[in-house]
DNA sequence: CGGTTCATTGAGCCACATCAAGAAGTGTGG
DNA sequence: CCACACTTCTTGATGTGGCTCAATGAACCG
């Protein structure tokens, strides 16, 4: 389920400037360099449970991973879905509070627990980039909360899509000639209703609503088509400041 | 709706060990002593309006805040109560992203954003312990979304109430001698369902079903008494591990 | 080609929203 | 101390968005 996988020099790494170490300087990425090793994850496999230990940190070099819970009587519920360069851990806590789930196949650049908690002592950079991250994930966390809690099922589908295209476009733009966006979905259908807190019923037919009305266009279940982002965005009951795709 | 309020010595201030300044030792709370002042709110006031500016950052030292979003046709939801020794602000980021509002009065250890961003670059003492809060305030956020997301009416206000009692607990125990617990709602019915995901009659009806199944007792609308804390933990689709109260 | 997984669609139902009316509590002025 | 206004809370009647149950379709694979 899991292997190592071939150490890439921090200056080759697609995360480099994005992840915990993007404002390190050559010493203090050189002390990491020592430390990393880099594992790769099959699709479904965990890379962490709810209540289990975590012995380490993980950056997301490439892949996408779930981070959810699930009731005891199966409900579940996808609090974050975690692309590069996100960060898995928690400086502090040895156990984590969600499962982390690999969605296709994960790469992560991983540090143990003793090693980089030392880090985080010890470089100011690490330290305050991590807080910065931390911020950043807080606001989104309090963002789809709302979400949650307030919109309709295509309000919620149609803020999902747009945040996914936001969140593609800073690695790779994936920007079409004639203005629109296309997107490949990370997520099947049932992982999808679990983020939007809808059952994969209620997923699926507001999915072929958007179609219908022009918004979205289906080439394949998973390949998303979005001819005009801002009509998509007022769907999703969007104030127009969320931001500029690009 | 705000006025300046007499500075207290840190070393008499109720939330000295566990809000930013926690882990700070005496030279550093001198630091933090010459730069902060103190502001008391009025009830209903705004201590941050979502999109707009927030050039200081606030301690709660009393009172109760909550932090929301307002959708343009009205719709609100509140993604965080906040209570002392909570933190308002955001390092780095000179906007609010949401409407913090002042519940009852609501005093606040207040600094300048130039003073506290320097602060928290020369402390490291404040910079891991606002990671701490902000990581453990990240998990918070989580959790919520997960009752917004997956849970019934009932579970969301017995989850609440659960959750709201740990949390008055950590002040000053409200341990009552037959074992139940009782708490003071710092909200209204309408409040409470902004922070819930639902209308205030739903709200109010299921407050009514728990007293009617014996759950809680409302000898005050706003004040409740919870006769048996396990017997509410588990209506609210805990799984027995959500750490006990006091 | 049959088995398996994933996605779509339909029919009916229910939890919660909406609409509407009172009741209870609180503050103000006479 | 009461009359009145106002806010907050509760309760009832009805509507509906999304859930549940069930079947079919589509893609993939050995």
């Amino acid at each position: 389920m899991t292997r190592l996988t071939p150490i890439i020099a921090c200056n080759d790494c697609p995360i480099r400037f994005r992840a915990v170490c993007a404002d390190c300087d050559a010493e203090e990425l050189a002390m990491l360099e020592r430390v990393k090793t880099y594992r790769t994850y099959a699709a479904g496999a965990h890379l962490a449970l709810a209540g289990e230990g975590l012995d380490h940190f993980s950056s997301i070099v490439s892949g996408c991973a779930t981070m959810s819970r699930t009731l005891e009587d199966g409900r579940r519920q996808t609090v974050g879905l975690l692309m590069p360069p996100d960060f898995i851990g928690r400086p502090g806590r040895a156990q984590s509070a969600f499962d982390v789930q690999a969605l296709g196949e994960v790469t992560v650049c991983r540090f143990e627990r003793r090693a980089f908690e030392q880090m985080v002592r010890d470089t100011p950079h690490i330290a305050t980039r991590l807080l910065t991250m931390s911020l950043d994930e807080l606001d989104a966390a309090r963002d789809w909360a709302v979400v949650l809690g307030r919109m309709t099922a295509r309000e919620k589908l149609a803020a999902f899509l747009v945040s996914l295209a936001r969140r593609q476009a800073q690695g790779s733009t994936a920007r079409l000639p004639g203005g629109g966006v296309s997107l490949t979905l990370p997520l099947t259908r049932e992982e999808l209703a679990d983020h939007l807190g809808l059952t994969i019923e209620t997923t699926s037919r507001q999915m072929t609503a958007l179609r219908k009305d022009g918004l979205i266009d289906l080439r394949q279940s998973r390949e998303v088509l979005i001819p005009d982002f801002e009509a998509l965005s007022a769907e999703a009951g969007e104030d127009g400041d969320g931001g500029p795709i690009v």
